[in-house]
RNA sequence: GGCCCUAUCGUCUAAUGGUUAGGACGUUGCCCUCUCACGGCAAAAAUCGGGAUUCGAAUUCCCGUAGGGUCACCA
């Protein structure tokens, strides 16, 4: 049975790379009908927290990736292990205690543990990249312990990962230089060895490994900016892996199904925040009206709801026009932030200019189309933006679409750049656009005369 | 610098010896259109360079070049 594994070090957030291995470690176990462990690699004290712990678990179950041991395995509880096969490789020979300066506060005299390097070339066969080979001499005998009960990283990898029954290494391409220490550290241990597969890096926009100054590396980050976890899911699955198809969007499970370590590239791949927006967006729209509206509540700012005709009614059909746009969540908040949406829960205010649009219209002419558009509308079927739309479209048409429906959509919404009459008028409801219509006439229409 | 990895449109990628080098994001243009969007159609856009093998190379090999990773008593 294949094991693979994701083993995080909670020394900061969940960062998109740890999380597109995790997802590629999944993605290969299920798809093979194995199982994934998860494993805290808390070792350096000093930087480990476990509020970082949480959030990667948070952040990891949160896109859908789970693992397959119940208890979560912590290397800073297997102290004792460590020591157990430290003595028992300097039993053997295989590491020795080496009295020297400490490096970690100089001064003092420390027993670190080295490995005796038996200094050979080692050749591994990576999944994705063939065979590797490695010279050790120039590895010299690498501290394994810093003492008998401190075992550092390399050392308790190797470890855990033999205890855990792991079979198969996905991690990332910077790894690729510490396997030939591990294989060392192993064959000193009389382990057996894993497959290797390194995974390409994820990379900035100037093709070096993504940080933190290049902008969001945090999964949760993302998830705050309304991005949907399938979505990102889906978009960390693209990068250095396709199915050999058109395909680009996948939900988990056609994910699992459909995934070959075959098909995973070689070269690293730039994080494209266009790609992902668009990718977001095609999530966005396999959501159903309910779960869609449910995410829009979510990341609705409060503001709006202080408005004197905010109504739940109104927000439902205002989600229609913010759906055809809207890519992520924050693009909605940013937009109704900036008043988009005021005129679906107040009444607006404008210049008599705006109104009269770029022509200039005659203020006799819009006095004209409101005077018509209030008797049609007061008698119109308002139970859907077609059907206002069919109400007014002749007349518009007749008159000049451009003389009629601008001012109309002013009057309405205030704005230069707003959603279209028929949908405006459908969110405010009958008795609020005659009264808006009302409003323009004698604020701006009799005032101007 | 040593060691290691990599190299197809700006970006993600397809094509595993024979294609007008395909698709997607983005960009540009056109259409739709009262505005902003959405949508539809179209266009521009790539095999890093040089050798070798071969009837034939993006694809195999070699040499360059470029980029990246890594060189801890961190993980």
């Amino acid at each position: 049975m294949i094991v693979t594994r994701i083993p995080p070090s909670p020394t900061g957030h969940l960062h998109i790379g740890t999380a597109r291995t995790a997802l590629f470690n999944y993605l290969f176990a299920k798809s093979q009908g194995g199982k994934m462990v998860f494993r805290s690699e808390d070792t350096d004290k000093a930087r480990s927290r476990p509020e970082y712990e949480e959030e990667i678990v948070n952040g990891l179950r949160a896109l859908g990736i789970d693992w397959d041991n119940e208890e979560i395995t912590r290397q800073s509880e297997r102290g004792p292990v460590y020591r157990r096969y430290l003595e028992e490789g300097i039993g053997k020979g295989a590491f020795y205690v080496s009295r020297e300066d400490s490096k970690q506060s100089p001064g003092e005299t420390v027993e670190v543990v080295r490995l005796k390097n038996p200094n050979k070339s080692i050749t591994f066969t990576d999944l994705i990249r063939g065979d590797i080979t490695f010279d050790t001499t120039e590895l010299g005998d690498l501290v394994v312990a810093r003492s008998l009960d401190d075992a550092l990283y390399h050392f308790t990898v190797v470890v855990d990962d033999q205890e855990m029954g792991v079979t198969h290494v996905l991690r990332g391409e910077d790894h690729i230089s510490n396997t030939p220490r591990q294989i060392l550290i192993q064959e000193a241990l009389g382990f057996s060895r894993p497959v290797y597969a390194h995974l390409p890096l994820i990379l900035a926009a100037d093709r070096s490994k993504l940080s933190k100054r290049h902008g969001a590396v945090a999964v949760e980050e993302y998830l705050k900016e309304g991005f949907l976890p399938a979505a990102i899911l889906n978009y960390l699955a693209l990068l250095g892996w396709n199915p050999g198809t058109d395909q680009e969007i996948f939900t988990k499970e056609e994910l699992v199904a459909q995934f070959k370590i075959e098909n995973v590239h070689k070269s690293g791949a730039v994080f494209d925040k266009q790609k992902f927006r668009w990718i977001n967006k095609q999530h966005l729209d396999r959501l159903d009206t309910a779960e869609y509206a449910a995410l829009l509540r979510r990341h609705w700012p409060e503001r709006l709801a202080t408005l004197p005709q905010y109504n739940e009614e109104r927000v439902d059909r205002l989600l229609p026009v913010i759906r055809e746009r809207a890519e992520t969540m924050a693009d909605v908040r940013q937009w109704a932030e900036a008043g988009e949406y005021d005129f679906a829960f107040q009444t607006p205010s404008y210049a008599t200019d705006l109104l009269r649009g770029k022509n200039e219209a005659p203020l006799t002419d819009i006095e004209r189309h409101f005077t018509y558009l209030k008797s049609t509308l007061s008698e119109a079927d308002f139970s859907s933006p077609d059907a206002i739309k069919a109400a007014i479209w002749d007349y518009a048409d007749r008159e000049g679409r451009g003389a009629v429906l601008w001012p109309l959509r002013v009057a309405l919404t205030g704005r230069e750049r707003s959603p279209d009459p028929f949908n405006s008028a459908y969110i405010i409801g009958r008795d609020e656009t005659i009264k808006r219509l009302d409003d323009a006439l004698t604020t701006h229409v009799k005032m101007g005369q």
